[in-house]
DNA sequence: TGTACATCAGTGAACGCGCGTTCACTGATGTAC
DNA sequence: TGTACATCAGTGAACGCGCGTTCACTGATGTAC
């Protein structure tokens, strides 16, 4: 059990939204979005239903909550492998390895929280990739821009280099996620989707 | 209202089934996978719910088949998109427009459905992308098959083109689907995708 | 062709369930004098 | 520092609801003679 526990359930003053969101993301990673529930957390925390209500308008504002947690950890995790990438004297080639740290991050945080994966980008009003996933679009625009700085990618793809990009990975993560390739085919097709990304990202046209 | 009501709900050795998997794709695609009921389809019918019993064992298995039904109509649906190509004497120009149009025609099915897209892809059992999707699959794997043959793709690529296509656009068929690109840019970024496909396939490498 | 009968797709009532949410409350925490 | 009081995060009970599913039934359909 992960969620910390006080005797007396006693959590007056202390943690309990950043708690409740914790245990709504472990219901829904072992259960899928439908194993979430205002109860079931309430439950898992040792505290009554409505308390809950004192920090979440409603069961959707939880769930609107787990899929931002979410979706700064995935751009969290893309910024470490980066920053674990071997630089090199060869300025286009470390540029390339990170690039392909953030793709590969992307594409294993799928794998390892599939159920997460999925709700991180349900939708809640009317926002665009840039904006509702914040982070994770600037590290792939600042690797595109680099690309196109250091004569990797041509100027006239800077535009859409970004999402076709982020199309090729989120397609292969969304797969990954629903099973639809086998885990152990995994590392194979990340590997060659990366490579086709790049192949179209150095095509000049 | 597209499903049929006879009079007294009178679907005695009727088409009861058929009826029910049309009308729960409406609900589907009016209102998401969780608008869809047993009790709501039977409502929509003009039946009672255990009726519906007859011909499915369970709420699961009603869904299961909308599901396969959406993706034989998108698979039919890029047959169709194909099949409208003007052929060209060109053999490489004619075979690529139908690669682009087989393309094309799975974004727009999301763009047109989206929610029936989002639950097409729902996994039950263990199938592979390959496997629960047939009719599409072979589509694509027809189109890399003959860029192959006509000496537009390495063959070195044969194995991993497929997915690597499918990734690319599947991914942006969900952001679609998502909404998370407004519709207006759909066009232009489905053009940027396909394009980048195609860089890839074209390589030499 | 007409009757007797078997089949089976529907009905209607009921089941138990777990859900999100509300309400009036209580008792712990933090603050002002 | 100690007391009185306001604040507010919890409790416990209850709400109404719609759900999937079951059961014994009925009456329409199709078949055999």
């Amino acid at each position: 059990m992960l969620t910390p526990k006080r005797k007396g359930s006693d959590y007056h003053h202390g943690d309990l939204k950043s708690a409740a969101v914790l245990a709504a993301r472990n219901l829904i990673e072992s259960g899928g979005q439908q194993a979430l529930g205002i109860r079931r957390v309430a439950e898992k925390l040792g505290v009554t239903a409505p308390a809950l209500y004192r920090h979440f308008t409603s069961l959707d504002e939880l769930l609107y909550e787990v899929s931002c947690d979410v979706r700064a950890e995935l751009g969290e995790l893309m910024v470490t492998r980066r920053s674990e990438v071997h630089p090199s004297r060869d300025k286009r080639k470390y540029e390339i390895d990170k690039f392909r740290a953030i793709g590969d991050a992307y594409v294993d945080y799928a794998q390892k929280f599939p159920k997460l994966f999925e709700i991180a980008f349900i939708q809640h009003g009317e926002e665009k990739v840039g904006e509702y996933s914040e982070l994770a679009w600037n590290i792939l625009n600042e690797s595109v821009e680099n690309f196109v700085t250091l004569g990797i990618t041509p100027k006239s793809k800077r535009a859409t280099a970004p999402l076709v990009a982020w199309s090729a990975v989120h397609g292969l993560a969304t797969l990954v996620a629903n099973q639809s390739i086998a885990s152990s085919d995994v590392p194979f097709f990340r590997e060659s989707v990366m490579a086709g990304i790049e192949d179209s990202l150095l095509k000049k046209n």
